[in-house]
RNA sequence: UCCUCGGUAGCUCAGCGGUAGAGUAGGUGGCUGUUAACCACUUGGUCGCAGGUUCGAAUCCUGCCCGAGGAGCCA
């Protein structure tokens, strides 16, 4: 891991030795290292000093005694300030008095490149407007440094979770010509002299990989022109959707609890450092196992009843009403079967209850609501040409959907998984803005 | 689109009709195996904008702008 450099210090000081990382300090203890990074926090200015380093893997204590480094080299990394930047050579030692147990003892300072101006985001709190204002430096932060590690083994996870069985990468284009789903909460794009609309998701697409490939998913993002701002959503955000042929609700609502079994595990087993900085209760994660309660639209409406939640039966959920039925159980909770009538064009009718969709919606617990939403597709054309009538959808711009009814129609199902609302309530974040490197939502797009 | 809350120092906030404040950050000096470090001194303001009421407005009224989180909608 650790390359060998001649590294040459302040001071024309010549020494061989190694590059670690702050992640991996605990395989260099003993030994001389050079660290690379930006100063995180510098405290004292007599005959010690303590400066904390970051270097991207992490944050570790450095100490650096004036008589070792050099009054010069110390005061010249004191006035460079905040987030300067810093090579740094030392040894690493084992010392119950630094936090993390590991410490570099620096005989080297070397200034890279100084903070020019006072760094903005202290340590202490902020607000969220001024945070966001200055997301570009945010994400240094400790936290949201954790956030953004568990996100890339999410989105990991799910590329391995579907290349072990089999699902094609087949993903969806952004422009599209128009509403996937009919809605109109599109955002319009300029496509030279015609008109275009970015994609709010792929699943009609999906649809049709799957009848060549027959097991597939996407994974990009996604646009919804909605004017709603709560701490669930974003106008820019990250889908994965799987669509399997040959394949029913059932078959849709295991891959779905699987998936999230198999994502919850995996960032308990490789995020523990990330978890543990954001103090993540384990204890509610650990309870994320098959199988999960599985519920009709039905019986949640009961439960809400049951409750004493006032509830109109027939509408969709709420995410007041999500809350309520998810508090009730300890792990994510599957609702099946809603009325069709709040449902896509394209869901399947359910032949047991034709005024019911085959459709689930996942909800996850601890208040993040709904993480997944998905079902059994619509094969039969003639039912299709009548939905699509019926929500006042143009035929026209959905002729390519119906050929997929025309040759070969079969079963289908699939869903569409939210990556910063499960990313959001893996790390035990309030609001999905904090899941995305730069969060786009109603009032802000910068930086 | 609707409802609610907010906008005062770089930042977090108090002040709510009578001289513009604190903490923190920044600066200077001191001390220190510190760890939200500490001690002393210190710089720092069109009180979101525009009108109005008043002898007097950060404070009361009206309008506007900006932001937050909730509803609806959704992942």
């Amino acid at each position: 891991m650790a390359e060998f450099i001649r590294a040459e210090g302040l001071y024309g000081r010549n020494f061989v030795t190694r590059i670690a990382t702050v992640r991996a300090l605990e395989d260099f203890v003993d030994q001389r290292v050079e660290l690379r990074g930006w100063l995180y926090k510098f405290r004292g200015k007599g005959k010690i000093a303590f400066l904390h380093l970051r270097d991207g893997t992490g944050v570790v204590q450095c100490v650096a005694k004036r008589d070792e480094v050099g009054a010069e080299a110390l005061r010249r990394v004191k006035e460079a300030g905040q987030e300067s930047a810093l090579i740094l050579r030392g040894t690493v030692r084992a010392d119950e008095r630094a936090p993390g147990g590991y410490e570099v003892v620096a005989d080297d300072l070397e200034l890279v490149a100084p903070a020019t101006e006072e760094y903005p985001i202290a340590l202490q709190d902020h607000g969220i407007d001024f945070l966001l204002s200055k997301r570009h430096l945010w994400l240094r932060s400790r936290k949201q440094h954790a956030v953004l590690r568990i996100r890339s083994e999410v989105c990991q996870g799910i590329r391995d979770f579907f290349y072990a069985r089999d699902f094609v990468l087949t993903d969806a284009p952004i422009f599209t010509p128009s509403a996937c789903e009919g809605t109109t909460n599109l955002f319009e794009v300029n496509y030279f002299d015609d008109k275009a609309y970015l994609t709010q998701s792929g699943q009609l697409y999906m649809e049709a990989t799957a009848m060549a490939h027959g097991k597939v998913y996407c994974f990009g993002p996604t646009f919804r022109a909605e004017r709603s701002k709560t701490r669930r959503h974003l106008t820019e955000f990250w889908m994965c959707e799987p669509e399997m042929a040959y394949a029913t609700l059932d078959d849709a609502m295991d891959l779905a609890e699987e998936l999230l079994e198999y994502l919850v595990g995996r960032a308990l087993e490789r995020c523990g450092r990330e978890l543990a900085v954001l103090e993540r209760d384990l204890e509610p994660l650990e309870r994320v196992r098959r199988p999960f309660p599985r519920i009709t639209y039905d019986e949640a409406a009961a439960l809400l009843a049951e409750k004493g939640h006032e509830f109109r039966y027939g509408d969709d959920f709420g995410a007041p009403d999500e809350t309520a039925i998810s508090e009730h159980f300890d792990r994510p909770v599957l609702i099946h079967r809603y009325p069709a009538a709040v449902k896509a064009f394209y869901m399947k009718r359910d032949p047991a209850a034709p005024d019911k969709a085959l459709c689930v919606d996942v909800i996850a617990p601890e208040g993040v609501g709904e993480v997944i939403g998905g079902g059994e597709r619509a094969t039969d054309l003639a039912y299709l040409e009548e939905q699509i009538a019926a929500h006042r959808l143009p035929k026209e711009a959905f002729e390519w959907y119906l050929d997929l009814r025309r040759f070969g129609s079969v079963p289908h199902a699939g869903f569409g998984l939210g990556l910063e609302r499960t990313v959001a309530w893996i790390a035990g974040r309030e609001h999905v803005r904090e899941a995305i490197p730069f969060p786009r939502t109603l009032y802000r797009k910068e930086p």
